[in-house]
RNA sequence: UGGGGAGUAGUCUAGUGGCAGGACAUGCGGCUCUGGACCGUAGGGCGGAGGUUCGAAUCCUCCCUCCCCAGCCA
């Protein structure tokens, strides 16, 4: 590989080093998702950089749900992350393991614990073990059970495990030191009893392990070579040492990098809990949510999403990243991939009064001028159009060059047009636009090599289609949501807005769900499976980028 | 205030003693039958103070700011 194209980053700087030093063979990671919600646009940064990352190196990337507190954890969720880590096109193979699966393992890897005065049972409850533990700045005391025998253990673990006792009766805890000023050396907990039915394992087992001491022996048992997490787990990677060390088994390297945050978004899994439970989105794969469903259902493509991903890099500072970074990503596939149409939002009748009435044409158009192969279509083209309202102004600025009284434009692969009435109702709107057009410009082109500042485009009336347009905008109007107020507060009431006025070129009429357009001038549409025969409905993925609208805003901006 | 991390343009990120580079965003220009795309161009940055060195974003010292940890969550 070229040097200089090479990715590179500390994460990688640490797997060369390893290969380099013997370390392991072939690299082995893993992505490990509790199966208690819906993976967001956080989890793919995970995924790519594990999947990619065992690719780069001729490696594996296992999917491993760490599946350790059945409270929280639902078969549902399993299949909608398997579903999405697909979309975005990752394969785990026959690799799809559950901590679940472990239960028996680490439960001997306990008793070996135990066997080596590792690991004890402690009858304090919760809020003992609180106080027990000490502060930030004062060490713990030991537990009053810290001192049971290896055989009183053996047996009371064993009682544990018989469901001899309430739930949090009693906790089986690792014996490392109560005066560390790592907190998560005290101790910690390893197994707590809890009488629930576990998605996959049923009854079997009411006691269940903690995340500490799932984690690093699942890693261990699949032979991971370098087990990826975020930075709050930092702390405990001298707990996951400690564990393997004592155990003597296959020791993975745990690295940690910085999470993904985007300005205007929310991925704490309870914030999007409530906004789901509460209403405020229409469930987990509603357009506006980070998740990866959502994102696929707003038109996102999985690509652009991988592609940000590895734009953003993996690094060790925590930062938020703008949701323009991820909308370039979307754009640029999207620019690539989706078909052209004309489609008008806020329709204004315009009459072609030297047109042909009752007549019609259907005239060539070009499908998508980034691919030739996508090829042309036809589009009708008559006396009664719709333009864009915002193409039109009876008295336009300087910078504004669309269509205005007596000026010509271009209509898109159709004819120069120029106006020469504007027709209002009472109140001073405008209903509509008396125009001609001139027939020597039939396909766009004026044969006296005449220019016209600005090309629109259109939809003639009597052909036109109708669609239920969900306009998105970002889920909250603040940058940083949360950070300074309760998150509800800063929900962006104009986060969703419905479009029904719209008119649409007639070969919309055959669009599927699952299929993105964009519309000439205007933006990128994604077809949303509530479509029927009946009525078409569309998400709108993102707008194009927009030069008019930025010149509109500084000029609003400026006066105010 | 104990421990663990992090500070490079508006936002991400590269750099590992030798010209601070890239992407997004922004401005300007070009091109164009999408004010899209594309092409070109400009502005703007090493948290601070000392020190070592011919030379410091990089090494040393001190300081400042931010994040994480006191779940039987992950």
């Amino acid at each position: 590989m070229d040097q200089s194209l090479e990715k590179t980053d500390f994460i990688r700087d640490t797997i060369k080093k390893d290969y380099r030093e013997g370390k392991f063979k072939k690299l082995h990671t893993r992505f490990p998702p509790e199966p208690n919600g819906y993976l967001h646009i956080g989890h793919a940064k995970a995924i790519c950089l594990n999947f990619e990352l065992a690719a780069e190196f001729g490696g594996q990337c296992n999917l491993r749900f760490d599946d350790t507190n059945p409270s929280k954890e639902e078969s549902a969720y399993v299949n909608s992350i398997k579903k999405d880590i697909h979309w975005l096109g990752f394969s785990w193979g026959n690799r799809e393991y559950y901590a679940s699966d472990y239960f028996q393992k680490l439960y001997d890897f306990a008793l070996d614990l135990i066997h080596k005065s590792k690991a004890y049972v402690c009858d304090l409850d919760a809020d003992q073990i609180r106080q027990y533990r000490g502060t930030l700045t004062q060490p713990g005391q030991d537990s009053p059970y810290r001192k049971r025998s290896v055989e009183e253990n053996l047996q009371l673990f064993e009682n544990m495990r018989q469901g001899k006792y309430p739930d949090g009766a009693k906790v089986l805890r690792a014996k490392i030191d109560m005066a560390s000023p790592n907190l998560n050396m005290r101790d910690p907990v390893m197994y707590r009893i809890m009488h629930q039915s576990h998605h996959r394992t049923g009854k079997q087992w009411c006691i269940y392990p903690t995340y500490d001491w799932a984690h690093g022996q699942s890693d261990s048992i699949e032979k991971i070579t370098h087990s990826i997490c975020t930075l709050e787990f930092e702390d405990h990677r001298p707990l996951y040492d400690w564990f393997l060390d004592q155990l003597d088994i296959h020791h993975p390297r745990q690295i940690e990098f910085a999470r993904l945050n985007l300005t205007h978004m929310v991925t704490s899994k309870r914030m999007l809990k409530t906004l789901v439970e509460q209403n405020y989105v229409h469930g987990w794969d509603d357009p506006r949510m980070p998740t990866l469903s959502g994102m696929r259902r707003r038109g996102y493509p999985p690509q652009a999403i991988r592609n940000f991903c590895q734009a953003i890099g993996v690094a060790k500072s925590e930062s938020t990243i703008e949701i323009e970074y991820l909308e370039h990503f979307v754009r640029q596939e999207l620019n690539r991939k989706a078909s052209r149409v004309m489609g008008v939002l806020d329709p204004l009748k315009v009459v072609i009064e030297n047109y042909p009435q009752g007549e019609s044409e259907q005239l060539d158009a070009v499908n998508n001028p980034e691919d030739p192969s996508a090829g042309k279509r036809k589009v009708p083209f008559s006396r009664v159009l719709y333009i864009e309202r915002g193409d039109f102004m009876e008295d336009p600025p300087k910078k504004f060059y669309r269509l205005a009284p007596g000026r010509e434009v271009r209509l898109r692969y159709a004819y120069f047009i120029k106006c020469i009435g504007v027709e209002k109702d009472s109140r001073g709107n405008i209903t509509s636009l008396r125009c001609t057009y001139d027939p020597a410009t039939k396909g766009g082109d004026a044969p006296d090599r005449r220019k016209v500042k600005a090309t629109l485009h259109w939809v003639s009336a009597p052909h036109a289609v109708n669609a239920d347009i969900r306009i998105y905008d970002t889920l909250f109007s603040r940058q940083g949501p949360g950070q300074d107020e309760d998150f509800m507060d800063s929900l962006n009431p104009q986060s969703l807005t419905v479009n029904n006025r719209c008119q649409l070129e007639p070969s919309l009429a055959a669009a599927k769900p699952g299929q993105i357009f964009q519309f000439e001038r205007v933006g990128y549409f994604y077809v949303d499976d509530d479509s029927s025969d009946q009525r078409l409905v569309l998400n709108r993925t993102a707008t194009l980028k927009d030069q008019w609208a930025r010149i509109k805003k500084r000029k609003n901006s400026t006066k105010s």
